[in-house]
DNA sequence: AATCGGCTCAACCGCTATTGT
DNA sequence: GACAATAGCGGTTGAGCCGAT
């Protein structure tokens, strides 16, 4: 693996934007579209290395970024999602669209984990910091298990989405040169429309108690990730559960009292 | 008014993952 | 398959701000 040789190289500026550089990339950008990194600096007159536009594009620039306090909303969504992904900023990211997994980085550290440690709760693992309280506490013994479980599931979830996106774009590609009206059928979830094929049995669940916004574990019993638990699929009224873990009633009673 | 210390957040660094040749 | 280039991620840093003294 190569490492790029970045804001090393003599003549390219480091520190912060000034408003011209930020006029400069912005117009590069709505004329040309994001395209290569590595060359935009150079095509838009910048001295700055690729990695440093791309990244002050991404955090600040971007159209699409809402900037300023947080809600309370959010900060529930951030910390339940934390409890689910831990430090993994990008994918709590993909469940605020707006924020950027930098700035939801920075308000972890500087305001929620230290709202968390006040109140007695071990940020990392998010149970109480007195293993007492926990043995004589079943609620909460209930709750740090069913965001085990949980993390468990989200971990699935994401290794089932990569999968699919990566055969989906492969039969994309095909059916567009082959298949007009191709079988199976397409997933819309708030952050991608995922592509199903027929002989794949879809396992969609979804996690919407307010006010986490919805969460969905996307899977097919075709492949290797086959996360089986609580399903609803479109149209259904009712959660149906497949697969065989032991922890899918637990994991279902249990949404209720974590995530509201 | 000056100084200090804590806080915030934009930006950088170093690394891994992915993609292309 | 090996290697290089590039993109993206998470941890860390440091300049600037602000309140307390």
């Amino acid at each position: 693996m190569g490492r790029s040789p970045c804001c090393d190289k003599v003549g390219l500026k480091k520190g912060p934007w000034t408003p011209e550089e930020d006029q400069k990339l912005l117009a590069y950008i709505e004329q040309h579209g994001r395209g290569s990194w590595r060359s935009l600096p150079a095509k838009a007159g910048l001295q700055r290395c690729g990695k440093s536009c791309r990244l002050r594009w991404t955090n600040y620039l971007r159209p699409d970024i809402k900037r300023g306090k947080f809600s309370l909303q959010e900060e529930q969504t951030i910390i339940q999602l934390h409890a689910l992904l831990g430090n993994r900023w990008s994918a709590i990211a993909t469940h605020l669209p707006k924020r950027t997994d930098n700035e939801i980085k920075n308000y972890w550290n500087t305001h929620l984990r230290k709202r968390l440690a006040k109140m007695g709760i071990d940020p990392i693992t998010h149970k109480p910091k007195n293993d007492a309280l926990l043995s004589t506490n079943d609620a909460q013994s209930k709750n740090a298990a069913n965001l085990s479980h949980m993390a468990q599931w989200e971990s699935a979830r994401l290794e089932a989405e990569a999968r699919l996106v990566r055969e989906s774009k492969i039969r994309s590609h095909s059916i567009q040169h082959q298949q007009p009206n191709p079988p199976g059928f397409a997933l819309e979830s708030p952050t991608s429309t995922l592509t199903v094929s027929e002989n794949a049995h879809p396992i969609i669940t979804r996690i919407g108690v307010s006010p986490m916004p919805m969460i969905e574990l996307v899977g097919t019993t075709s492949g290797s990730c086959e996360t089986a638990g609580i399903v609803k699929e479109e149209g259904d009224q009712e959660w149906k559960e497949l697969g065989s873990s032991n922890n899918l009633a637990d994991y279902k009673e249990g949404l209720g009292s974590s995530l509201s």
